[in-house]
DNA sequence: ACATTATGTATAGTTTATTTTACATGTTGT
DNA sequence: ACAACATGTAAAATAAACTATACATAATGT
């Protein structure tokens, strides 16, 4: 729906893991690498489901890996 | 994405919230009523934002709200 | 008996997420 | 200099989320 209002760890936690590459996040996520840059570069906010699944890869709960900033 | 590898408690926390309406939650979540139904039934999952903001609603983390079904 | 409210269902239309394909760039190793 | 790899960007196509509208039903109160 929004823009902006979601922000995201997914690079930093990439290179806490393994040098974890793009491809290989999209791999384990079960999707594109597209949609993995798309994220990670905050063009859109993934579904919950997708949400979950990449949390799931890093082995953190969702809101450590997914922030919503509060636009009050 | 998925169907039904996505469960909630929404139900449960309009109760035990004021007896909140579909209504009143679709409100507080900047939603239609129909949004709610869908979710509630499980029709299918929300936006990850729109996750947060139902979340927020009730006041809790989202992962008290949703929870990832795990399929293995 | 009637009006009101909360919920469930359905369908068509719009917006956003995701895929597919393709090309460009900088880096690393040989 | 060349190949291989990781990343960024872009555009068209499909799938999924979300809106808008409308109708049906059961429950509640007057």
């Amino acid at each position: 729906m929004g823009k902006d209002a979601i922000s995201n760890q997914i690079r930093n936690l990439r290179f806490h893991h393994n040098e974890m590459t793009q491809q290989q996040l999209a791999d384990k996520a079960g999707v594109t690498r597209q949609t993995i840059v798309a994220i990670e570069k905050g063009n859109y906010s993934p579904s919950l489901e997708l949400a979950f699944r990449i949390a799931r890869v890093f082995g953190k709960p969702l809101e450590e890996v997914f922030q919503y900033d509060d636009k009050q």
